[in-house]
DNA sequence: GAAAACAGCACTAAAATAGTCCCACATTTC
DNA sequence: GAAATGTGGGACTATTTTAGTGCTGTTTTC
């Protein structure tokens, strides 16, 4: 149930690795190896996040990746964004669409408090709480999201 | 982000319309009518939601389907529940699951944390917060789920 | 016993996701 | 200023997931 992608878990564990050390800058093909993500990939997700302003890069001989803000500064609904797109809600949720069984079904504003409702749990969330830095504060509320086939696959 | 399937969707739609009318019993051809979702396609939902308790039904001539307990009984969760699997979290979330990387990780339990607040919100939502009955009742907090291509599309 | 309606299963098709590759552009070093 | 290193962007392919359909069986009522 509401599963996040792949990529968006590669992404956590690739700032996680970023935050673990944000003074340093990082190729795409160190990430690589020590995240044990394929580097093409690694380069995608990355190229992602720089476009969403959470890593900054430079090019050049010596270039590299790095935080664009410190770890706290990164909320969970950013990186999901940042891999999921802009989350314009495609249905119901615009501002003035229209289903096509208006009458009978009633159920599409209800979705809506529900999703603001999560948006916040994971605005609350940091990427130094994913990334266990900063372990006193767990002070959010949580869930089960659905990381099949990730990273995190069992062995 | 964080979408819910079309057929979570349509589920959501058939238990509203089931709810407006909780003593009748209905066929699934009658609820396609209403809810202009073919007729296959509705007794597939039917059958999952009847595997999962939330709906009864009774065979032979004048059977049909009817909510197994009260709109305000039926969380949200139970409802993606029921649709989208029985929720075991694949990956690190297991109880003896080791990641590839659990050196560098050290993201893992967040997601859990996170995962398991969410589902805490969805609880909370019931059927008859989703149909819109029980005018008064909407103190959930609530979100952004990504509804693409279902009923609810624009149109 | 015939008709109506659900139950279960398997199969097909379409769409979204993940992953790869290639080439262009930007820096730095020599 | 040329070469090496590394990011930037886009296109393409393959895999996986999801959606949808059809068929056969079972139960109940009349």
């Amino acid at each position: 149930m509401l599963r996040i992608s792949k990529l968006t878990d590669y992404a956590t564990v690739i700032l996680g690795l970023l935050a673990a050390d944000p003074d340093r800058q990082q190729t795409a093909a160190e990430i690589a190896e020590h995240t044990q993500v394929a580097a093409p990939t690694v380069s995608k997700v990355l190229k992602q996040l720089q476009r969403s302003q959470l890593v900054t890069s430079s090019r050049g001989l010596h270039g590299g990746y790095r935080l664009a803000r410190p770890a706290r500064e990164i909320s969970a609904a950013a990186i999901l964004d940042a891999l999921e797109g802009p989350v314009a809600l495609t249905a119901c949720s615009g501002e003035h669409s229209h289903c096509d069984i208006e009458g009978t079904c009633s159920v599409g504003g209800a979705w809506q408090r529900v999703n603001r409702a999560i948006r916040q749990s994971l605005q609350e969330v940091t990427l130094a709480d994913l990334a266990g830095l900063d372990a006193g504060s767990t002070h959010f509320a949580v869930f089960d999201v659905k990381l099949r086939n990730g990273l995190h696959e069992a062995r």
